[in-house]
DNA sequence: GCGCTAATTGGACTACAGTCCGGTTATGCC
DNA sequence: GGCATAACCGGACTGTAGTCCAATTAGCGC
């Protein structure tokens, strides 16, 4: 019998039963409790797992937070780099422009982080330096970047627009402002960055 | 025989010497071995005074961090309110634009900041959200938001552009681009929100 | 100088993140 | 199916941030 092999590191039954067991008691105890509140000994209790366990798999909360995400980070990402225009490059006839794209970039985003904001939070404070690690923010600073080819200094300034939608910041600035008023400095941002 | 009284909230004799054997303390410790290795019990054992005390007059960690910047962060804010232009708002006949004075900031502002990025940065990442809750950058905040008054949403741009200038952001930016290019980046903003 | 009162002190205590390693179990090969 | 091996498991352990309260001590009016 054949069969299929997702990637080379084949995980062993077990352990993504238990994969599976944690990131569902994690998600329940997050929504219920709120994602600050809930200790990894808590969600290890929950899962029936041990500590060791959730350590080994998730290197610490804020990898469990990614783990959470990653299904819908990576529906995001598919859609950036094949989907339809103006958020991906459209067909050859008729593509956007880096413009057109780069505000479709930042209302998605905004809609992403904001939808998710406490554990897209955890993902990226949960130590200093957090966010620039994961591979996720890499991913988005070279989308912006090359939105931003030709300009001054599209790698400088594609951090810039990232710090604005830092989900730290947004968490802050959206208590104080409002979404909508957040969301439109981020646009005006995004517009002045192509002007 | 007549005694200054600095304020109302008058401090005894003891706690003025502890407090002052504290920040030195602090400050040696943080210097040989870097700001993040030095655990609060290291630095009430060096103090000789207990823990209780450490965190009744700091708070926290990024509480003794501030305490440790205050000297310096009052010279600007200082400067930005009564000093010379372009920084501050200079003599009423030779007054500077507010695009001058926002440019200044920024270079001001970062000098700060990069010189003592280690410090700003547990001050403001000690704990999510530590960043918008000191007094500190409610002042960068409103004075950037005076400089923009009459532009679309100066309060909503004011934060965008605080945003590229937190600590955890240059610190991971400024290992990537370098100081220079981060500079500029920021100008070009500060240009872009005047313009 | 002297006692009254309230602020200050400091170390024992809790809770949590993250590490470690002896025992266990799945997997692949024969 | 049986066995060798490598990966996995889980709970005991460590180090640290932050809390709490009984004992102390400074400031103040007399």
């Amino acid at each position: 019998m054949l069969t299929l092999r997702t990637s080379p590191p084949k995980e062993r039954a077990d352990a993504a039963r238990n994969r599976a067991v944690v990131l569902a008691a994690a998600a329940a105890l997050f929504r219920e409790h709120g994602v600050e509140s809930v200790s990894m000994d808590a969600i290890a209790a929950a899962a029936g797992v041990g500590k060791g366990t959730l350590f080994r798999r998730f290197g610490d909360k804020a990898g469990l937070a990614t783990a959470l995400l990653d299904q819908q980070e990576r529906a995001l990402q598919e859609a950036i780099l094949f989907g339809a225009a103006p958020l991906g490059p459209g067909e050859p006839d008729a593509a956007p422009t880096p413009a057109e794209r780069l505000r479709a970039f930042t209302n998605a985003y905004l809609d992403y982080v904001l939808t998710h904001l406490d554990l897209v939070r955890m993902s990226e404070t949960a130590s200093p330096g957090a966010r620039y690690r994961i591979g996720a923010y890499r991913f988005w600073h070279r989308h912006v970047s090359l939105l931003l080819a030709g300009r001054s200094d599209p790698e400088a300034d594609a951090h810039a627009l990232l710090a604005a939608l830092a989900a730290d910041h947004l968490h802050a600035v959206v208590a104080d402002l409002g979404e909508a008023r957040v969301r439109q400095a981020a646009l005006r941002l995004a517009d002045a960055l192509t002007t």
